[in-house]
RNA sequence: GCCGAUAUAGCUCAGUUGGCCAGAGCAGCUGAUUUGUAAUCAGCCGGUCGGCGGUUCGAAUCCGUCUAUCGGCUCCA
C-alpha cells in the first residue's frame, strides 16, 4: 500500500500501482471525466501511469497550468503525427507545449512546404485521428537500442536529441502510428481533444542558433471543447484591438515613415503630450528623491567608447561612425548615456562628503536592431530612456539600490501595473567571454542586487545570460496586450565603468578611492514604457495623463459662445479641455469623443446656459449628471489627486 | 539578418480566370439643417493600385528585385 496526500492535506492508502485516474473517478466521476494530468511529488504524471510509492498528489484540469501543459504537449504529439500522414520524409526535431499552445519544429523535405493554405487540411487531419481515441501509450526503450532505431531510420534530428540524454532508458510515447521520444506527460487518448487550430507557421533555427539550419516550426493551439477555442479566438481579437500598434493610429499619438527610416518613430503632438506629462511626473519624482538634471549630446568620440567597452562589444554590429570631412575624426551615435555621464563626473574632483551624485537625463539613444526584430513602439532604433546614473560610495549602495526600487514600485503602482515580475538578470554562467571586468567586481554586484531585491521582499526569478555586458541587472517585465512579457524598468549596478573611467573620490581618509555605479531606468524607454501603457489601457489614459482631459460639447451652434466661456474657466483651473464646435448633432459629437476616449464630455445647450452649469457625461459610462464649472473643476482635480495617490 | 506572409484614397476594406475611364464606407471640403446623450442629408475632392524592372496586344492582377509592415527565429548595450 502507498500512502496519497491531498492537496488539502489529508492522506489516504491506496494499492501500489493505482492511477491518478482511478483516485479521481473514486472522488467523482466528473473530475475524473475533467483531469487531464496529476501532480505526483511535484512531477506531472499521465492520468494513467501507475503512482508506485508515496506521493503528494495533485489532479490537474485543462485550467490548471500543469494540465495545459500535458495537454498541449499531446497534441503537438497529435499535430506530428497528422504531418507524417501528409508529408511523407518529413524529420521530427522537437514539440513542446508553450504559452498559448504548442508547437513542433520539422525539417520538411526537399520542395515541399506548408503555407496557410494547408492550415485547415492539417486541423481536420488532426481532428480525425483525435476522434480514433488512439491510447498514448507510455515505454521505456534502452537508449542503445532507441539510438539504433534513429540510425536505421535516418533522423539525425532524434539521434542527436538521443545522444544528448543520459544513459539507461528512454521514454517513448506512441498514439496510433505515431511514436516519439519524449519525456511526457501525455493525455490518456487523443479523443481528449475535441478542437484544434493551426495559427502560423515559422522559421526556427535548429537548437536556436543561427549557424544552423532552420527547421519550420508550426504552431497551434488546441482545447478540449469547441467553445474554448472559439472564446480563445474571440479574446485574441479583442486583445489586437488593444495593440499600441493600432491604438497610436487611432488616437494619433505616434506615426512610422519609411522615408525617415525603419524603427524611427515619430512622436505626434497628441503622443508627445502624454510622453512630455510622464516625463515631468518623473522628473518631479526624481528632484524627491535628489536627483540632478543633466544634458549631453547625441553622439561621442569613437575613443570614449572605447574607453567604455561598447566598442569592442557592439563596434561591428551597430551603426557605423561618423566621419568629419576635414579632420577626419570619428564619432559614435550613443547606444548609452553613461559614458557620458561618467566624463560629467569626471569634470571636477569629488570629496566623499559629495556622494552620491545622481544625474538624471531624458538621454536619446540609437542602436542598430536588425530589421526583423522591429516592432511598433516597444523596439526601436532610436529612442529615449529615463536614463540616471548614480555614482556613490560603496557603503552607500544598498541604500541607494533600494531607493530606485521605491521609485520603480511607485510608478507602477500609480500607472495600476499590478501584474509586472522581477527578474535578476546575470551573466551566463558558461560563457563569461560576452562581459567586461573581473569576477570579483561581479561577484559584489549580484550579491548587492540580490541582497537589495530580498530587503524589499521582491519575488524575483533568476535569468543566467541577461545581464548587461556591464553588470547584473535587476529587471521589471510587464506584459503587453498579446502576453507577450517585455523589459521596462531596469536597475543595474556596475563596478567596472568606473574602472575603466577611472572616476575616484576623496575619503575621509585623505585617499583615493573608487566609486560604485548604479544605471537605472524605470520606465525602460518612452517609447516602449507608452507602448505597454497604451494596451494596457486600451487607450484610455488616466486622467493625469491624458492630454485632453474634457470636450465640451454644444447642442448647436447657438450655444457656442457659452462653450467659450465655459473652456475659458475650466482651462483658469488647469482642466484640459476643448470644443467640439462641428456643425453635427449631438449623437455624433458624443460617438467620436467616445472613439476619441475623452475622459468626459460636456454637453451645454438651453438648460445649462440658464443654470450656468454643464451636463456631464462619461467615457463608456455615460450621462453623470449636472454639474457647475466649479463643480467640475474641481471633481477633474479630485479624481487626479487620487489618481497619484 | 533568417523563414513565412502582406502592401489598393488619410483610415478600414471590395476588386471574379490579366480586358474598356479602379470601387465602397469613414475622414476631409462645400451647402442645407440648428440639432439634447454612440453615426442628419446632399454634392464634391481624393489613388502612377508600395518603388523599379520584366512577360503580354493589354498588368492592381503573372514573374523578378528593392522598400516597408505583420507572425515567428536569432539578437536585444
Amino acid at each position: 500500500m502507498i500512502k496519497i496526500t491531498f492537496p488539502d492535506k489529508t492522506v489516504k492508502e491506496f494499492e501500489s500501482g493505482i492511477t491518478g485516474l482511478d483516485i479521481a473517478k473514486g472522488i467523482s466521476n466528473r473530475l475524473a471525466k475533467e483531469a487531464v494530468s496529476v501532480g505526483v511529488n511535484g512531477e506531472i504524471y499521465d492520468l494513467t501511469r501507475p503512482i508506485t510509492k508515496d506521493a503528494d498528489f495533485a489532479i490537474y484540469k485543462f485550467e490548471d497550468e500543469q494540465g495545459k501543459e500535458a495537454f498541449w504537449h499531446s497534441s503537438a504529439h497529435l499535430m506530428a503525427e497528422a504531418i507524417e500522414a501528409l508529408y511523407r520524409g518529413v524529420k521530427l526535431w522537437v514539440g513542446p507545449s508553450v504559452n498559448n499552445g504548442f508547437y513542433y519544429d520539422i525539417d520538411l523535405p526537399e520542395g515541399k512546404n506548408i503555407t496557410e493554405k494547408d492550415f485547415p487540411i492539417l486541423e481536420k487531419k488532426m481532428l480525425e485521428l483525435a476522434q480514433q481515441k488512439n491510447e498514448y501509450i507510455r515505454k521505456d526503450i534502452p537508449k542503445a537500442e532507441a539510438l539504433k532505431y534513429y540510425t536505421e531510420k535516418g533522423d539525425e534530428y532524434k539521434v542527436d536529441l538521443i545522444g544528448g540524454l543520459e544513459d539507461g532508458t528512454i521514454t517513448f510515447y506512441k498514439q496510433g502510428n505515431f511514436t516519439d521520444l519524449c519525456r511526457g506527460p501525455h493525455l490518456p487518448d487523443t479523443g481528449y481533444i475535441k478542437a484544434v487550430k493551426i495559427m502560423s507557421i515559422a522559421g526556427a533555427y535548429w537548437k536556436g542558433d543561427e549557424k544552423n539550419k532552420q527547421l519550420t516550426r508550426v504552431y497551434g493551439v488546441s482545447f478540449p471543447q469547441k467553445k474554448l477555442l472559439d472564446e480563445y479566438l474571440e479574446m485574441l481579437e479583442e486583445a489586437k484591438k488593444r495593440d499600441h500598434r493600432k491604438l497610436g493610429k487611432e488616437l494619433e499619438l505616434f506615426t512610422f515613415s519609411s522615408k525617415v527610416g525603419q524603427g524611427l518613430p515619430l512622436w505626434l503632438p497628441k503622443g508627445a503630450k502624454l510622453r512630455e506629462r510622464l516625463e515631468n511626473f518623473l522628473k518631479k519624482v526624481q528632484t524627491e528623491y535628489g536627483y540632478e538634471p543633466v544634458i549631453t549630446p547625441h553622439i561621442g568620440q569613437k575613443e570614449l567608447y572605447v574607453t567604455s567597452g561598447h566598442y569592442a562589444k557592439y563596434g561591428a554590429d551597430s551603426f557605423q561612425p561618423i566621419n568629419t570631412p576635414a579632420e577626419g575624426e570619428e564619432f559614435l551615435l550613443k547606444p548609452m548615456n553613461c559614458p557620458h555621464h561618467c566624463e560629467i563626473y569626471n569634470s571636477k574632483p569629488h570629496s566623499y562628503k559629495d556622494l552620491p551624485l545622481r544625474y538624471a537625463e531624458f538621454g536619446t539613444v540609437y542602436r542598430y536592431e536588425q530589421s526583423g526584430e522591429l516592432h511598433g513602439l516597444t523596439r526601436v532604433r532610436g529612442f529615449t530612456q529615463d536614463d540616471a546614473h548614480i555614482f556613490c560610495r560603496p557603503d552607500q549602495l544598498k541604500e541607494e539600490f533600494i531607493k530606485v526600487i521605491d521609485i520603480v514600485l511607485y510608478i507602477f503602482k500609480t500607472l495600476d501595473f499590478e501584474n509586472f515580475t522581477t527578474q535578476i538578470s546575470l551573466r551566463d554562467k558558461d560563457d563569461k567571454s560576452k562581459y567586461i571586468g573581473s569576477d570579483e567586481n561581479w561577484a559584489k554586484a549580484e550579491a548587492a542586487i540580490i541582497e537589495a531585491s530580498a530587503e524589499k521582499g521582491l519575488n524575483t526569478v533568476i535569468a543566467y545570460g541577461e545581464a548587461a555586458f556591464y553588470g547584473p541587472k535587476l529587471d521589471f517585465m510587464v506584459k503587453d496586450a498579446i502576453g507577450r512579457s517585455w523589459q521596462l524598468g531596469t536597475i543595474q549596478v556596475d563596478y567596472n565603468l568606473p574602472e575603466r573611467f577611472e572616476l575616484e573620490y576623496t575619503g575621509s581618509d585623505n585617499e583615493k578611492h573608487r566609486p560604485v555605479m548604479i544605471h537605472r531606468a524605470p520606465f525602460g524607454s518612452m517609447e516602449r514604457f507608452v507602448a505597454v501603457l497604451i494596451e494596457h489601457t486600451a487607450g484610455k489614459f488616466p486622467l493625469w495623463l491624458t492630454s485632453e482631459q474634457a470636450v465640451i460639447l454644444p447642442v448647436s451652434e447657438r450655444f457656442n459662445e457659452y462653450a467659450q466661456e465655459v473652456m475659458k474657466k475650466l482651462a483658469l483651473a488647469d482642466v484640459r479641455v476643448s470644443i467640439d464646435e462641428r456643425n453635427e448633432k449631438v449623437g455624433k459629437k458624443i460617438r467620436d469623443n467616445e472613439v476619441k476616449r475623452i475622459p468626459y464630455m460636456l454637453i451645454v445647450g438651453e438648460k445649462e446656459v440658464e443654470n450656468n452649469s454643464l451636463s456631464v457625461r462619461k467615457q463608456g459610462e455615460g450621462d453623470i449628471g449636472i454639474m457647475s464649472i466649479n463643480e467640475f473643476s474641481d471633481f477633474i482635480k479630485d479624481r487626479v489627486a487620487e489618481e497619484l495617490k
